[in-house]
RNA sequence: GGCGAGGUAGCUCAGUUGGUUAGAGCGCAUGAUUCAUAAUCAUGAGGUCGCGGGAUCAUGCCCCGCCCUCGCUACCA
């Protein structure tokens, strides 16, 4: 760990078709941000590399849908980001991008030379292809109807309506987004990263010299190849993305995740031509900042990707966040359902630190965690205005009251003067041992701890009392409280930035290195301080009740949404109904398919005979409870073995907007086999 | 179903290689205090450490089984 020369700080790429939320900072930026401010305040060689990343499906449909190019879309929320970043304080050293120039050139070569080094696999395979727009279709531009659920618009790497994940292939009445036409079938050729091969190296990279990573982290790690690896395209037929560099790969591009992770090599290229230092040499220690939804990038693909090129640093560590929660529910960016750091920054203006504190304080470090408006004003009110504000006015107030803002000078100190001081110096190296460790969490207390201590020197020494029958030992008070102050702008500097600035400006103080934190002659006897203004001030609850309002007006708008009923189908003629053969039936067995989750296997009586049909109603309905259920039944639907098991038909069920399945039974008691027409 | 991560006070979390009465902050109650944004300081109440077995002189921590939450994965005619 010591062995190092300088760090090499990465923060994941957000993806640049929406602005930045709660749940990226959080998992994210303000931990990373904190380990860079903190290595800086150390005096250590650091950069803190971030930037967008803007290729990939997802961006392309949007700029078609709101017809627009892709550029546009990236522009448009790379800038966003950028500038809400700033606003912030995240202090990257670079906030760079995927579409430039750079960028291209630098995710080209680490193609081209593990190309030419025969790294990758060879593969053709059948996909999709529109004749009329000349381009093969990833599985996102392909529509058609769901083979599940019927709904009609389901996409080719998923259903929208029923949630269910899908190959573009499933799809009935497949249709080109691009024409509507119906796509072709159609030969391509593909580059693949052959993971299987690493497997050994990773096996012993990871899991045995690494231990250390987080649990989290490790465990994923751990399943995932434990899981056995498979070989990953890493090219793709799109226009959107960097175009893979060698011949006869015209309409292809590299794939967004191969790309995306060189960002950072590229980033750190456009800072600096000194780039190689920081990729390269051994002692550099290079550290991933992600949320949990990238680890198996950051831990598994990325490092491969590295060590099939050679000459790359391979990540020290990769301390990986779980997820924040908004109130009870995910995050979501089309739900709407996210504090967006754009309107935070304009809606609470001068708070960037609250959001940075809050979100530290309760930052998902080894689960998922709450964000709830309650707790921002309770963190803000009890914690930042209560102990630290507090105390800085206290002290300041005093200085100013007793001696007109000069530094007094020290008499003898007493036992309780150096045991206050003890303590700081004690605190430090509790903190820096958090911060080395990545306990962001434990560090901000911490550092609070640091604020409680002044608190409560102030409350026993009562200088307010004791002025009267001893003033020179008041000198002693405020000098001591003076000093506790003036350690605070180190110790919440990796924190609270926009704040430490601010009470450095209250005390007359220049900005100080971690390695002054703890003593006792910050400010020389003499010094003078102004007078302060507040550090922090109480939120109310109306403006709570505002986020908290807005937050129910994007539920209820949800659920409007989510109320709407499916479109209807296109017109059938009545001989396309009369094929199916629908019966009444009752269940007269059922059991749970073994090592599945939603699967009954279903004995039904059809009045026709006995039979086995499998279904997907697991989740909804245990076994014993609907044995004699009356049910509709489709009879002559081919059948299928699913799981070993011939299932003979399909039992039709309603399903409700939260996806609740119901059966669909005859009103009134009726034989089995009565044809439902 | 498989794999991974969690399940400790009302809430958010610590609990190091098993070892004395299980900790912190917030919230709550009581008291002290007034320099301070009714802020601060002290004291206290509050926990069958998810449930059930087992190994041990001893276990929140080890072993086995089960339940719940989150993620990945298989499955949904």
């Amino acid at each position: 760990m010591s062995n190092f020369k300088r760090t090499l700080i990465t923060s994941a790429l957000p993806y640049a078709n929406g602005p930045v939320h709660i749940g990226h900072l959080a998992g994210v930026y303000v931990p990373a941000d904190i380990f860079a401010r903190y290595l800086r305040l150390k005096g250590e060689e650091v950069l803190f590399i971030g930037g967008s990343d803007e290729h990939g499906v997802p961006i392309t449909l949007k700029a078609k849908k709101e017809g627009t190019t892709p550029q546009a879309i990236v522009d448009k929320y790379h800038g966003m980001i950028k500038d809400s970043f700033e606003k912030f304080g995240i202090s990257f050293d670079v906030y760079s991008r995927t579409s430039s120039k750079i960028h291209h050139e630098t995710a080209s070569e680490i193609f081209k030379t593990l190309y030419d080094k025969g790294e990758f696999v060879e593969q053709t395979s059948g996909q999709f292809y529109d004749e009329e727009a000349g381009q093969f279709l990833a599985d996102r531009y392909v529509t058609g109807t769901c083979p599940k659920c019927g709904f009609e618009k389901a996409y080719g790497d998923q259903c929208e309506s029923c949630g269910t994940s899908l190959n573009a292939t499933d799809l009935i009445n497949p249709k080109s987004v691009l024409s509507g036409n119906v796509p072709v079938m159609k030969e391509t050729k593909h580059w693949y990263l052959p993971l299987d091969k690493y497997e050994p190296w990773l096996k012993e990279w990871i899991l045995e010299d690494h231990k250390e990573w987080k649990p989290n982290v490790y465990g994923q790690c751990k399943s995932w190849i434990d899981g056995g690896l498979n070989p990953r395209a890493v090219t793709r037929d799109l226009d959107w993305g960097v175009p893979v560099p060698i011949e006869g790969a015209e309409g292809k591009v590299l794939y967004v995740w191969f790309d995306a992770p060189i960002g950072y090599i590229s980033a750190t290229k456009e800072l600096t031509p000194d780039w190689k230092k920081y990729w390269k040499d051994p002692e550099t220690r290079l550290l991933h900042f992600i949320g949990k939804d990238n680890i198996v990038f950051h831990c598994i693909i990325f490092p491969s990707i590295l060590k099939a090129e050679g000459s790359y640093n391979l990540p020290d560590n990769v301390p990986a966040n779980e997820f924040l929660n908004l109130e009870g529910d995910k995050i979501s960016t089309s739900r709407n359902w996210a504090v967006w750091l754009h309107e935070y920054l304009e809606e609470f203006p001068g708070k960037e630190d609250v959001l940075k504190y809050t979100l530290t304080a309760n930052a998902p470090e080894t689960k998922d965690n709450d964000f709830t408006w309650k707790d921002f004003q309770a963190r803000n009110n009890s914690e930042l205005v209560a102990i630290l504000g507090n105390f800085v006015n206290r002290v300041l107030v005093l200085t100013n009251k007793y001696y007109e803002g000069v530094v007094p000078v020290a008499g003898k100190l007493e036992l309780r003067d150096e045991e206050a001081l003890a303590t700081l110096i004690q605190l430090k190296s509790e903190i820096e041992k958090a911060l080395d460790t990545f306990h962001f969490r434990e560090a901000l207390r911490l550092t609070m701890e640091m604020a409680r201590l002044g608190n409560k020197y102030l409350a026993d020494m009562e200088p307010w009392i004791v002025v009267k029958t001893n003033p020179e030992r008041v000198k002693t008070v405020m000098y001591i409280c003076l000093q506790i102050t003036a350690n605070l702008t180190i110790a919440f500097e990796p924190f609270l930035p926009f704040t430490m600035n601010k009470l450095r400006s209250f005390l007359n103080l220049g900005k100080l290195q971690w390695s002054e934190l703890g003593r006792r002659d910050l400010l020389k006897a003499g010094h003078r301080v102004n007078t302060p203004e507040l550090l922090f001030e109480k939120i109310e609850d109306d403006a709570i009740q505002r986020q908290v309002d807005k937050l129910l007006a994007t539920k209820k708008s949800n659920e409007l949404e989510q109320a709407t009923v499916a479109p209807a189908k296109p017109h059938i003629e009545y001989d396309d109904f009369a094929k199916m053969d629908i019966r009444t039936g009752t269940i007269v067995a059922a059991e749970k398919v073994a090592k599945t989750m939603k699967l009954l296997k279903l004995t039904i009586n059809t009045g026709i005979d006995q039979r086995t049909v499998v279904s997907g109603i697991a989740e909804h309905y245990e076994p014993e409870q609907i044995v004699g259920q009356r049910v509709s039944i489709l009879v002559n639907l081919a059948p299928k073995n699913l799981k070993g098991i011939d299932s003979q038909g399909m039992i039709l069920m309603a399903e409700s907007k939260e996806g609740k399945l119901v059966f669909v039974e005859p009103s009134e008691a009726i034989n089995d086999g009565a044809e439902i027409k």
